[in-house]
DNA sequence: TTTGGTTTGTTTATTTTTTAACAATTGTAA
DNA sequence: TTACAATTGTTAAAAAATAAACAAACCAAA
């Protein structure tokens, strides 16, 4: 445990172990090593350990994690113990289909409001109980209620015209469905869910491997007899890289 | 140049590259300093140089890049020349907002298909002129249309199930809604889009950065009058991380 | 008790990634 | 032509992240 600088990785990575403990407490188990864990997570138990080592010492020697412990443990180290509020920012598709995502409520996400600048879509009855307001409206509704997370799906152009909205009203940190980086002062963080960037990626994995199998037979016709020498195991794609 | 190990991170950076260079193209800029384009894309321009130079020589001294030649390039490098076929598997609210985001197709990716396993949506229009097909259809399928790419937006318990599938058939790139991380062979790439955990990520930062801005006036209030000594800035949270 | 098998927390080593630095080129203007 | 300013490609240094290794601590069984 200390006070240094926390890898980004590591908090990507508690909120995984966070969910899987969910599902070990649910399946009524008790305790969980840091191999099994890790193995669940899909990651090196060394790297669960430090992991957590950069926050105190949740485990018992010889023993295990108590599920329950570590998991209050991390909820409170990512500071997921009681329910977030959330506005939500954009009315399109995206923003029609988050709000319907159970994912978002069961990690204790709420999302209070929406709003949008497009005039047409106000007043729009967006879900039971939510209409769409103008984003002017956001000081107003932000001094009733604390909220500091704001989801933004709308057009690519107006996202930054958004976001600084946002922040002046108090929000601190976005999650940003535009593809464009947006600037933010100090202090404010943000996320971006970028679908074709990932695509991309999958499809550079997909031809550097077969470039790569390419390769390897020319190899093999060019040395047909070679049986012995270089018998090690290829640089191949890695299968799962998460990143985000 | 070289044929090193490529990280991750690189070819994420080389997708975005490739955003900003569209939108050079199209205002008509010709060629953009790596100085200027790490600007925009919110990096530092030896991280730009030294991405390219993994690939090659794309520069000119002196001057810089073209923005059209260097846009090719890194288009060849990712694999994105010509447009790519993709299956969507699932039916819900996300699946449906993601047929309709012009994203996609704008950087060459088209839906080909939509597959699910659930028999009630089987048969349904999904878009215009795509028919909600059962994923048992999905092998005939890509006999006809060479597919590697596939989106997949089904509840957390059917990814497995439904990656398996996948992988049988063909795909080789998959792009998972939801959370649950899931087993592939090697060869087969597999990308998250987790929006809680982002969330998350978000939520620890600005809990993070509120316990050390209380520090911050702790340490003033403890030496009130310390007007020289540590004068360094603050250890703050990050504002752009990016990692998706 | 004591011994042996487990499993953590932490230190050390290794690997990877990022950043800085600078020589090599290029264009431009005196 | 020559000198100068700009900017790349690449090497070297620094920083960060990951993985390995192992002593310390625990439990259970003999």
């Amino acid at each position: 445990m200390s006070k240094a600088k926390i890898p980004a990785a590591t908090i990507i990575r508690l909120s995984v172990y966070q969910r899987y403990l969910k599902k070990l407490l649910a399946r009524g188990v008790k305790v969980v090593s840091s191999n099994d864990l890790a193995k669940q997570a899909n990651v090196n138990p060394a790297q669960l350990r430090k992991d957590l080592s950069y926050f105190g010492r949740f485990g018992v020697r010889g023993v295990g994690y108590s599920v329950s412990t570590l998991l209050n443990s991390i909820s409170n180290i990512l500071g997921v113990m009681d329910e977030r509020t959330v506005v939500l920012v954009g009315t399109g598709p995206i923003a029609q289909a988050l709000i319907r995502q159970p994912g978002f409520s069961q990690q204790g996400y709420r999302f209070a409001a929406v709003f949008d600048i497009d005039e047409k879509n106000i007043g729009q009855e967006f879900e039971e109980d939510l209409v769409v307001q103008h984003l002017n409206e956001l000081s107003d509704f932000v001094k009733e209620n604390p909220v500091e997370l704001a989801v933004v799906a709308v057009p690519s152009d107006k996202t930054q015209e958004v976001a600084d909205r946002l922040v002046e009203c108090g929000i601190r940190g976005i999650l940003n469905f535009s593809p464009n980086r947006i600037k933010v002062p100090r202090g404010v963080s943000v996320q971006y869910v970028d679908f074709t960037i990932l695509l991309d990626s999958l499809t550079y994995n997909i031809s550097r491997h077969k470039k790569e199998e390419e390769e390897q037979k020319e190899e093999k016709a060019a040395f047909p007899k070679l049986k012995w020498g270089r018998e090690h195991s290829w640089p191949v794609v890695q299968s799962n890289n998460t990143m985000a």
